[in-house]
DNA sequence: AATATTTTTTGTCAAAACGACAAAAACACT
DNA sequence: AGTGTTTTTGTCGTTTTGACAAAAAATATT
């Protein structure tokens, strides 16, 4: 059984697209229905928006309940309307994304349901696969959801170029080499760049304008040359 | 006296920003509210969602509704959710912009009640300024959507330089010149480009990829060389 | 008819940005 | 010391951009 609702009134809920980069790959955080409708099926975390809360309040408590503390980046996609998105009446949806470093995103992930599922970006339509290595077919997802998260993958493709939310991937301590900035760029784009040209153009989007800064440190090394350090300054 | 809502729920409307450029002006059509709340402030067309239409399916019957004809391309701008945006009750409005070739709006106006509200783009806040040339100030606007025609402005600012959203605002019979065409970018960025330069960016924007084919012909005139015609290829 | 004026169109040219590579530097490991 | 690995820096020809200038095609003026 699921919840009821009334049939002659119009919905509005949040849809939360928690996403990190871990090496150089994207991922997305589903949780498997319990509930009809499309129960068993692969879903993005939802909740319906409260009377006396904005979207954003919704969403924020919707993080809070699903990843409390992630403190994610959050911004408006898009709002979803059709007619027979949801079976249980006439639901509609603003869905949010939620940047999340994975470092700190790991620390959350023993205290929730939901699972870490890879998006293989470079082809047109994203490819989902979980934890096993097992494809999602678009069937596999509830409601209109892999048609919100294909918005997602080509709004965070076009926005990643112009905006600042590749830093909102990184990890906690703001401290950064390039080569995990270039990971971060890739796993969204699904492209690799060159490394040459891609710290020319991080230098004249970020550096020039001192968003962020190189610092005089190194990383501590496994192999190779120690990768310089560079601090992002967050109020900038 | 307005229409009663119930306390108890969230709803759902739709408000349209249909927009035109006239002799490189940008324009935006607002009407008087007659009822309670805001009654006597410049406001954007909205109508709530109904039962079985999607926002796409509303805004369009709302375009039929304040401008049978328009035929204006259409897309979502943003959602807007603050608790207290409309003093009947708790509505969230789905925004969207409409854009519509002046020559074709010039035939529409009669008919409706809106009135067209120059929108100055140079400054960070768009300015608006009604048809006698009084500036409205932000508190002339009903509910929330100073905020709304801010977003709306921004975001045209944003897509117009890789998206052909200027071709939408060009007259009907799709037959153009560079110098009108230049008029629709100057008037949503608010300043003005160099006239050969633009030349070389339209062309390798749309004309390199066939969106739009230089004519043999020429424009009839009034003074100075005969601009050349342009045709914009629609399916392409 | 010749000249000026207006407007569109084309051209120029140096500076900046981009793409593809190659070289050098700084470490670990053997 | 030598090898391998990874980051960092440099080069260079091509393309793009920005700021101007000149030419072309029409009308208006004397």
């Amino acid at each position: 059984m699921h919840e009821l609702l009334e049939k002659d009134r119009v919905y509005a809920a949040v849809d939360l697209l928690f996403l990190t980069v871990r090496e150089r790959r994207l991922y997305l955080l589903l949780s498997r229905r319990e509930n009809e409708p499309c129960a068993g099926y692969a879903a993005l975390p939802g909740r319906m928006i409260g009377l006396s809360e904005s979207a954003e309040e919704t969403a924020a408590v919707l993080e809070n309940e699903m990843l409390p503390g992630a403190g994610a980046y959050m911004e408006q996609l898009y709002t979803f309307s059709d007619v027979h998105r949801d079976a249980r009446g006439r639901v509609i949806t603003i869905a949010y994304f939620a940047l999340i470093p994975y470092q700190r995103l790991e620390r959350l992930l023993p205290s929730t349901k939901m699972r870490l599922y890879e998006i293989d970006t470079r082809a047109e339509e994203p490819v989902l696969t979980d934890e096993e290595g097992k494809r999602l077919a678009k069937s596999d997802l509830a409601f209109d959801h892999a048609r919100i998260i294909q918005t997602c993958v080509n709004r965070l493709k076009g926005k990643i170029g112009y905006t600042d939310i590749s830093l909102r991937l990184l990890s906690d301590d703001k401290r950064f080499t390039m080569v995990e900035l270039e990971g971060i760029f890739e796993a969204v784009t699904g492209q690799e760049a060159d490394k040459s040209n891609f710290r020319r153009f991080i230098r004249s989007r970020f550096e020039d304008s001192g968003i962020i800064t190189a610092l005089r440190q190194t990383e501590k090394q496994t192999r190779g040359r120690p990768a310089l350090l560079y601090r992002w300054n967050r109020e900038a």
